[in-house]
DNA sequence: GCCTCCATGTAATTGGTTACATGATTCT
DNA sequence: AGAATCATGTAACCAATTACATGGAGGC
């Protein structure tokens, strides 16, 4: 059986604790959103695949025709195997750095405004993640410390972007045409 | 109709010059690949939806049935519309930052081997990057001048992930259980 | 009674990758 | 003659988003 990245985030976070499909989409929402992303609309069809493979296993039903899962050791297993496989390239896809490529085609004025505006944005993202990173104070479980961990890459991303971006608006708006050599 | 993010990149570089579908995978392949990827089977149909749409139009017929494409008037207004419209949130979708959520399940000297190992992928990616920028002496089309700062972008990326994944490794491997507040 | 949140599912469509398929030109 | 490269296309499949659809439980 081969599992899908989605299969695998869903493992290791039932793998902490069980839960429902709703809290599982909950988590897409919040902590995890930042790295991977999913709608309950793939997560309930990907919970029953990972059943059928004997990877999680429904533990309790609760109100509301709610159903809660846990992993198996099988599916613990296949979460550390994941773990310690090779993790893929991760070129990272991003429209927003693939504009850089055309902004040839703005004047410059315009070109650098829009990066002054990228770095914004990045600066609003790192001040979102450290509000989120003080509301979490104390740790539970061991992945709660991972979760920070994570966090704190995500601010570093952030703020290296808006750095890149407002070198790149004075290298064009400052520089002069072009610096050959 | 609906441009898709392929359709812009397509109309992007057919904007600094004509070129065919070949040339355009090969784009695709070399320097665009870091921010964007699109294999010939997806190119293709795509040219011709643009060409449906009036966005560019096919300029010459060589050998061996290639068909050399130029934007139209119409496509490049379409870049620059696109270019100064809101670009997407982009939260950025790594399968190797959504393992960090569960090394928890690891022993910490495995999970700091882990990032230990990133961090040397990562400054690969950077040397890789630099010998890309080294290559490239003379800037003949203003495009060019953008794909260095683009790839800048990637060098700064890199260089801040990797120093993230040593500061992470000796976080849990020298740290101590946890530090709490 | 009404609203919000909890809770689960399916269907349709788009975007993207892998595999299948073919053939012409150029270089050695 | 054979290999590498140029060149274009289609089909099958997988991953992901958006939209459709339904209903129970708890709070006000």
């Amino acid at each position: 059986m081969k599992v899908s990245t989605l299969g695998h985030a869903l493992l290791g976070l039932l793998s902490a604790q069980p839960m429902t499909g709703y809290d599982l989409t909950a988590a897409f929402d919040q902590s995890l959103a930042n790295v991977w992303s999913a709608r309950h609309s793939q997560i309930y069809p990907e919970l029953a695949k990972l059943v059928g493979a004997g990877l999680i296993e429904q533990t309790e039903a609760g109100p509301r025709g709610s159903k809660r899962y846990a992993a198996t050791a099988a599916g613990e297993a296949e979460v550390r195997h994941w773990l310690q496989g090779r993790a893929p390239g991760d070129a990272l896809r991003s429209e927003r750095l693939l504009r850089v490529f055309f902004l040839w085609m703005l004047r410059p004025a315009d070109a650098a405004a829009y990066l002054r505006a990228e770095a914004v944005r990045h600066r609003e993202q790192v001040a979102r993640y450290e509000s989120v990173g003080n509301e979490i104070p104390v740790e539970r479980h061991p992945a709660d410390r991972w979760g920070r961990i994570a966090l704190e890459a995500g601010i570093r991303y952030e703020n290296t972007m808006a750095e890149w971006a407002l070198w790149a608006a004075d290298e064009i708006e400052g520089g002069g045409p072009v610096p050959v050599t």
